[in-house]
DNA sequence: TTGGAAAGTCAACAAGGCTGCCCTAAAATC
DNA sequence: GATTTTAGGGCAGCCTTGTTGACTTTCCAA
């Protein structure tokens, strides 16, 4: 973990980008890139009274509609309570909707409700709106070192999610 | 904004890249992401009393020795009373030094004692862990294209921060 | 049929954002 | 030299969103 120190790369190959210099280029670069990813967004949710959290479940579960509580924490990464607070105002404002399940009544289907299919339309096109213009700024080849480059800096589980959903399309 | 709905690309280019599609499972990628790139920190953290907040800091005072509270305001982007908590932590529990400043003694210049250093390089250690297998992962051509996303994808204030810091290196 | 596991709800607490107001000291400006 | 601006600290109090732990309801299997 300390080898990458000094600047000459051993072998043949070129690995000028694994010094650490570069590597703390590429944490400042997470960060800094992920304020601008959340920023719009965060408008928009602050104006209605809104939070990130409530826009993270209201994605999720545009993006897998009818799935359960049990299935949305995996993916969130959260408690119960976080996630249980957040989807009760949602429910309560009409955005989504609980059913309880047919075959397993314990269980709850999650479903936006046409109001929270244009909220969330509303998020994720700002959202998209600056991704778009990062990914026609930096072009194809590097939209796919990108995507690959993230996936690799997931946790096992997570990336097995995104995988996932990734032919779910 | 609702231009690339459909598939086929106008022009003679591809841009496949730019589908909605596409630009959602960007946007999961980079939620999916920046967990795993906070999670070992934040295990060390934990273990310490102290929160991601306390890692900003510290990183951007290793980053930057001897800057203003100003300054690190501005890269944070948090308020005052925020930061001032974190901050005052950090030096009571002596990680932190903040001089008076010699010409302008309205400022603090923050420092790292050497106590601080060393949770700094703990922590960004962990950190770099993670970044370095990915980088290795994805290699060279990628990691140049990851870094390009981001930087598109920053406000325009914190890429000028985020460039000012390239050549500081 | 009963006892454990799973799904979900709720209460209470902590961290870390935020605002607003007030204060000191120093610098800059008039 | 007096006034205004700037840098910073401190405090009260708010909100969101994380946490744990106790509690139903439901299901399933011994």
């Amino acid at each position: 973990m300390a080898r990458t120190t000094v600047a000459p790369p051993p072998g043949g190959e070129n690995l000028l980008f694994l010094t650490d210099e570069q590597l703390r280029k590429g944490i400042e670069a997470m960060f800094f890139a992920y304020r601008g990813f959340t920023a719009d967004p965060d408008r928009i949710l602050e104006a209605k009274g809104y939070g990130r959290a409530h826009h993270r479940a209201l994605h999720f579960i545009h993006r897998d509609q009818g799935q359960t509580v049990t299935n949305l924490l995996a993916m969130l990464g959260v408690t119960k309570q976080s996630l249980n607070r957040v989807l009760r105002t949602l429910v309560e404002d009409g955005l989504v909707e609980a059913r309880v399940g047919r075959r397993d009544k314990r269980e709850r289907n999650l479903y936006l409700t046409p109001e929270g299919e244009a909220l969330e339309r509303e998020l994720s096109e700002a959202q998209r709106g600056r991704m778009r213009a990062a990914y026609r700024a930096a072009g194809p080849a590097a939209v796919a070192g990108f995507r690959q480059v993230l996936e690799a800096m997931m946790d096992p589980d997570l990336r097995r999610y995104y995988q996932s959903m990734k032919d779910a399309g």
